[in-house]
RNA sequence: GGUCCCGUAGCUCAGUUGGAUAGAGCAACAGCCUUCUAAGCUGUGGGUCGCGCGUUCGAAUCGCGCCGGGAUCACCA
């Protein structure tokens, strides 16, 4: 416009002039408001359909060594079982792996299990003192479950210790600090550190047990690792990145011998990183695993699936690094995550007021299969392949319940009111791809599906149908967006979007009964065509597609 | 109190590198199955985009100030 120096609706209507007389594709073109419309001619839409729509790899784009990612996520304790802000992370984890692999990142899934610490302790003493050597295929609990039972029972009797030296007159700070039960705790964790056979022995045991419990509820949620990283053997790291940076004069040691970082030029605080009696603090940690992964695979980006209440974490950590001119310190990114919010406020373990990841799925598959069975849509079909097809709706309403939120943004689930099925929902998304696969699957019995002719560009395009195509071109948009901005929920949006178009076009324009050849080829193009999208889309979020529904 | 995030329809969420009349779903109401799966489709009603000021030809989007909600500020992890 400043170039032209003439008002919007001049100079759109002779660009649009200019464009019409240049390129064939732009068939007409209008003028609203100042905004230059373009029509593109059918033909153009038509093109792209028949030299696309059976590409696999459409939208995908192939790895390239140099852009690495080494991501983390779950990153469980190891004293309790697994709940919906671990779903939350473990989905979106998952689902980034896939969407950084197809926009061409190489992906390493790393999980960093919390195993050691105050807080399995304090399982291990309860167990000890009131487990009467009770086993998973003792009590027939999950193993997960059962350590968890006794986090909860050392809480109580934490608790009501803590009650009764606060009605002998103490503090409610020291009664926490002096309760016996902490104490004791707190021996375990020396013991531990020391290397005692007992303990390292009931550490191991009841940590098998959790990795029991765990790896069902992976395997169910279909999340998966390259690599496992364990507390116990990289919680000593980082002690010598913080001797150096004490060494280099960017970290300084106090009187007492602790290590701080002082922050306070960049508006955050000053940070301990190593205690006075030098044992490792958390961020400690955090250091030395990042030198690790970094030496480990050279990764261009190291992303951290975590959630937001340790945005300040990994500030520090990000500006520690790069205190300590670490090379890798930009390459650091937190995927921060909003928390999963039931309708009483947030969930807290120790008020029991947690949703149970297995207990979701599990409850979730039965609603699959009771509103299955109520629209009649599991006869004919084997008990084994009904189940796996309650599985793949259940937690396909589950995963896509939760991956089309903005993960950056709180959510709020109310388990009163149960996921939806229907509107925009996975299964309204599996829905419409059992639906076409059944339509081709019948074309193909017609003889149909032999695409001999190429389909010629003068066919005129219906409403829907043009709808169809242009969602069709953007996916490769939406899944570079959602790999740029580590977003799942581009791809769950995009997806459902094309689901309800192609629905459209499904209601109102026959496929199978068109007489003309060339119309029915160009409908059952779109059709494999979208198929193939909507598989690739809900598989980039982690979902299954059913051949049927 | 400091720092950070969020506030869009009754509810759950899109839309935010500034652009056209702010969109979906659920819930409510009204239609569509002798025609490819009705977990579907069509339509109706529902909004001071938390409030105010500013920048701009133009603001849900950017800036400042309020209000409301959340997170975090441990020799915890």
């Amino acid at each position: 416009m400043k170039l032209s120096r003439k008002n919007p609706e001049q100079t759109a209507a002779e660009l649009g002039e200019a464009l019409l007389k240049e390129l064939t594709v732009v068939s007409s073109f209008k003028v609203i408001k100042g905004f230059l419309n373009l029509i593109l001619a059918d033909e153009y839409w038509v093109d792209f359909l028949g030299s696309n729509f059976s590409q696999d790899d459409f939208g995908f784009s192939p790895e390239s060594a140099d852009k690495k990612v080494v991501l983390e996520y779950s990153s469980p304790n190891t004293n309790k079982p697994l709940h919906l802000g671990h779903i939350r992370n473990n989905l979106l984890g998952f689902s980034l792996s896939r969407i950084l692999k197809a926009a061409g990142y190489p992906v390493v899934k790393v999980n960093l299990v919390n195993d050691r610490g105050i807080h399995i302790c304090k399982s291990m003493l309860a167990y000890a003192r009131w487990g009467e050597c009770e086993t998973p295929e003792s009590s027939g609990m999950k193993g997960d479950k059962l350590i968890g039972k006794y986090y909860v029972l050392f809480e109580k009797k934490y608790k009501e210790e803590i009650k009764g030296l606060i009605e002998e007159g103490l503090t409610g700070d020291d009664a926490a600090k002096q309760a016996p039960l902490i104490l004791e705790a707190r021996e375990i964790l020396r013991k531990w550190e020391a290397n005692d056979p007992e303990t390292v022995g009931l550490w191991k045991k009841m940590n098998g047990w959790a990795y029991e419990g765990f790896n069902e509820t992976y395997k169910r949620l279909g999340v998966d690792f390259d690599h496992i990283y364990y507390e116990s053997q990289t919680y000593l790291l980082g002690k010598d990145l913080v001797i150096e940076g004490v060494d280099n004069g960017v970290l300084t040691r106090r009187d007492d011998g602790s290590v701080w970082i002082d922050l306070t030029s960049e508006g955050l605080d000053e940070k301990l990183l190593l205690r006075s009696d030098g044992t490792s603090v958390y961020m400690t940690q955090d250091l030395g695993t990042a030198q690790l992964r970094y030496d480990e695979y050279h990764p261009s980006q190291m992303i951290y699936v975590v959630g937001n209440e340790q945005n300040y974490h990994f500030d520090v950590l990000k500006r520690a690094l790069a205190k300590m001119n670490k090379p890798y310190a930009a390459r650091i990114f937190h995927l921060s995550y909003g928390m999963v919010e039931l309708p009483e406020g947030k969930m807290k373990s120790r008020e029991g007021t947690v949703v149970d990841a297995d207990d979701l799925m599990e409850e979730m598959h039965a609603t699959a299969a009771e509103m299955t069975m109520e629209l009649g849509k599991s006869s004919g079909l084997t008990d084994n392949n009904a189940n796996n097809l309650f599985e793949m709706i259940g937690l396909g309403a589950l995963k896509y319940f939760i991956l089309k939120v903005d993960p950056k943004k709180n959510m709020l689930f109310d388990p009163k009111e149960s996921i939806d099925f229907n509107g925009n929902t996975g299964p309204f998304i599996q829905y419409t791809y059992a639906r076409i696969n059944s339509l081709l699957a019948k074309a193909e019995g017609l003889g149909m599906m032999a695409f001999s002719t190429p389909v010629p560009g003068d066919i005129a395009l219906l409403a829907s149908e043009k709808e169809t195509i242009k969602l069709l071109m953007m996916f490769p948009q939406a899944l570079m967006q959602a790999a740029d901005e580590l977003n799942p929920a581009n791809v769950a949006n995009y997806v459902y979007e094309l689901a309800k178009t192609y629905n459209q076009f499904y209601q109102e324009i026959p496929v199978l009964k068109e007489e003309n050849a060339e119309l029915r080829q160009l409908r059952l193009m779109l059709s494999v065509f979208t198929a193939s999208v909507i598989r690739k889309s809900l598989k980039l979020l982690g979902i299954d597609s059913p051949e049927r529904m």
